[in-house]
DNA sequence: AGAGCGTAGTTGAGCGCTTGACTATTCCGC
DNA sequence: GCGGAATAGTCAAGCGCTCAACTACGCTCT
């Protein structure tokens, strides 16, 4: 879907340097397959959790970072971080999360310019009404679709890509 | 990051039904790894083919799909199946790729209620132009860093799941 | 023929995200 | 201790997506 306009496949004619260094008719499948399942994957997971709690996904995450830190409540730039969000992002987030009253923002003792993102017990709460509903998502449509071979290569390739893509 | 709130792991003690079936230390860990590393490659996909062409990828993504079909023309439904795209996501997209001057809308004569996305020569243009920073861009963070072995599982974990999420 | 239903596609309101500019605080070197 | 760079976080404008309502056409049954 994704890459090919030019040539057609073929067997990798080692292009000169500085062409681009085209798909072949193999890895335009697994490409696809990739994409399209990650995309489908996290669109059903997403909508599932929306229509059943009202929590995007994207919400969710923070709920469930702070909910795993001893004192329920973390920084905004290390929450941020986690959450794979950029500082503006969570920012708006944590505010909408205020509105409901789910997490609340308290200026931070060791740092005048910080603030701790605090998780409120309604929070809490709704997080541990949503969490099933998740957990039930990522089993039927995921566990429940592999073989312990397939989640082993699962996770193997997930820790691959992370050792590219987020050295940190 | 996403799913646990209650029970710390432990070897899967057949929960009672009804119950969550919660995830094990190393089903987390799979997911985790599975969820961040598809989140981190889109995200810099995306972003890099935005920066270098301001062409976001669900809208490459159109213009690849039109550029396959040999008239290079599609149905707008078609087109939105075929880009995992609601029609209202689609019909937004194609009236701003119209505004560009790279995609244009004709009636269709089978059907009157129907319209032909087609896309135009500046379209495919365009298209051209994207094609290599892309492809260069799954090259780069995504097969270079897999093992034959993996691409291989890859494709494997690609197709299981779609055949579960997509079976169309 | 026309009533009713299903399909094709559009539209507008509202939300969430991105970008870039902005304020406030801290850290560092002199 | 003071000036400048770096860090923490916010905010506004603009874009893209979702949802639900809407128009328009085709299909079928009587």
């Amino acid at each position: 879907m994704t890459t090919q306009v030019s040539p057609g496949a073929g067997p990798a004619p080692e292009p000169p340097v500085g062409e681009p260094r085209w798909l072949d008719a193999d890895e335009q499948r697994a490409w696809r397959a990739w994409l399209y399942s990650t995309q489908l994957l996290n669109d059903r997971l997403d909508r599932e959790l929306m229509r059943a709690t009202g929590i995007p996904h994207a919400y969710y995450e923070i709920l469930v970072q702070l909910s795993e830190t001893p004192e329920r409540q973390m920084r905004m730039s290390e929450l941020a971080d986690r959450c794979l969000s950029s500082r503006s992002r969570l920012s708006h987030a944590v505010s909408r999360l205020e509105e409901r009253g789910w997490v609340r923002r308290q200026e931070c003792a060791e740092d005048g310019r910080g603030l701790l993102a605090v998780l409120t017990d309604e929070g809490f709460a709704a997080l541990e009404a949503a969490a099933p509903i998740h957990v039930e998502g990522v089993r039927t449509h995921l566990f429940d679709q592999l073989s312990p071979q397939q989640v082993t290569a699962m996770r193997d390739l997930g820790e691959t890509l992370l050792r590219h893509l987020d050295p940190g």
